[in-house]
DNA sequence: CCGAATAGTTGACAACTTCAACTATCTCGT
DNA sequence: ACGAGATAGTTGAAGTTGTCAACTATTCGG
């Protein structure tokens, strides 16, 4: 209840900051001989090419009464030109003259020097981290149904200390596994990455616009010649549902039959109901269960394999 | 370079977004009988009890003669007071009228129905995210020379993890150091973690407002009887220069002595420099030191020393 | 071919922004 | 003690923005 309101006022309080930031940025606007909507207008016509009034006053989220008469104010200026559709009369197809195409680049540098100006003061690691607060702020917020690009990378420097982190957080929150599991998987990961280089080895991160959305890795089963065993597999919470355990599971089947593997082997707990549906979904079987006690849980272990050979 | 450019894209990308969502959120205002203006202004004046125009002025970024239109159409309405300063006749004091508190409340209420409006699709991590997400952006664009509360606590579950994130990603771009690092310090912090409870040993994170800030930790030194060892202080580049180091390692220097130990000793690398001074400051004193090779560079470990007992 | 929907224009009015002029009051240095 | 200059607030004027409603021209569906 406490953390509600917590988290509510910390809401607020980023609302009023950052209305004060764009407050900010767009004052540096006045140095010209536009107005703000004025300016803002140009902008989207510059980035469509050309448009009807009707889109701009959606986009903007203007009044069309107001965007008409905004129009006709900036073909007078002669930034922006006005010539009815080609195929539906109502609709006007408004575009920028050669003055508006150089009044909408003077105003992007200005755009890009505002914005560069809050960098500015920071070292690269701050920006770094600022560009992927405010990444990770537009995704929560806009409920993200949207596929971006989602690609499988190798990891990178801090990056396993990462995935322990977000591990040993998100079965801690959803299966009160304590930190027993914490120091397990930091082991594990220090391991996979200290074993040399063969037998094959490998781990992806799924890297969507530069946020980590999952990850899995593949090393040699030990003691067992020709087998791969599977490790790791994760997905962050906001990314489930899209198929990417799936994906990483898949990409991950695939190099170790093109490594020369002959069976794939994997260890899981039966709690995780999702990962089952994804093992079994690419052909994985399990092979024998087996009760134990780990992480302060009383857990079912299981013990999967795959015939690579067919 | 291209990395400058796509950062600023990203700014200039959350900008707009988040243009948009303050937008959204302020639309919810209209159902009062209050315009924006006098809703922002009758929510300062309820924070700061009693106040004059032109703060209010500068604090809502809004032109004196405006402010001073708006005061006298609140005072119409009976929502706000003004009389005559006391000390300075030419400052006026506003305040709230009992119906402008009811006012104010009511449009406190609005605003965190807003919010929790913004949180409400999401789960309690996600919501955790967000909330961190837009501290770190406050904070880097902010500059921070605040002091805000400063607390050394435990560690919580994922921490370990994220400290060898932490460390990793910063000793790679400060000085170069590869993954041996990485996997060396997952170990480590594993084994601090699994280590029995006695001899004593503990760990503290500095906590400011909800971020890591930096941490220490104190283990019983190996194979030497009531010699405690010093390990992993570090600093976030943000919080530098502050004195954050020096506070933990005093922190951790005392609990040595309350835990009954004889000497405390540390080993650091001399390219650490900052560390070094905070070492010399708490009264530590170098021991030896000894040139390796580790972590992918030509390093110069230094052993130092502090007794207890005086 | 008619009624409904869509694109855009225009008028009216209240509120906001910006600038400049103006009064009253205070501060500071001499 | 006093005058120059700064500060707090008020008022006027002109232009811009936000909102609503009425209106025309055009297109679409049956």
């Amino acid at each position: 209840m406490s953390d509600q309101t917590d988290d509510i006022a910390a809401v607020r309080r980023f609302n009023r900051f950052y209305t004060r930031i764009i407050g900010l940025l767009e004052e540096g606007m006045h140095r010209t001989r536009f107005t703000l909507s004025e300016a803002r207008m140009i902008h989207e016509i510059g980035k469509r090419g050309a448009t009807s009034g009707s889109e701009l006053a959606s986009e903007l989220g203007m009044d069309p009464g107001q965007v008409s008469r905004l129009l006709w104010r900036l073909v007078d200026q002669d930034q922006v030109y006005i010539t009815p559709g080609d195929d539906d009369r109502r609709r006007s197809r408004v575009s920028l003259t050669a003055d508006g195409d150089k009044t909408c680049a003077r105003l992007n540098i200005m755009s890009d020097e505002a914005a560069a100006g809050l960098l500015e003061p920071l070292d690269r690691s701050g920006r770094r981290r600022l560009v992927q607060a405010m990444k990770l702020v537009m995704r929560l917020l806009s409920g993200s149904p949207e596929k971006g690009p989602l690609a499988f990378r190798p990891h990178r420097i801090g990056e396993l200390g990462w995935l322990t982190y977000r591990q040993a957080l998100l079965y801690n929150q959803e299966y009160g596994w304590n930190s027993e599991f914490e120091t397990l998987i930091a082991r594990i990961y220090a391991d996979y990455e200290d074993a040399p280089a063969t037998p094959p080895k490998a781990l992806w991160l799924a890297d969507f616009d530069g946020e980590v959305a999952g990850s899995v890795f593949v090393v040699p089963a030990a003691g067992e010649e020709k087998t791969a065993q599977l490790r790791m597999l994760y997905v962050e919470p906001t990314f489930r549902g899209k198929g990417i355990g799936g994906m990483l599971v898949d990409h991950a089947v695939k190099f170790a039959r093109n490594a020369g593997y002959r069976r794939m082997i994997l260890w899981t707990q039966d709690c995780l109901v999702s990962a089952r549906k994804i093992y079994q979904a690419a052909g994985f079987t399990l092979a024998r269960d087996e009760r134990h006690q780990s992480f302060g849980a009383d857990l079912n272990g299981q013990y999967w394999v795959l015939d690579l050979e067919n």
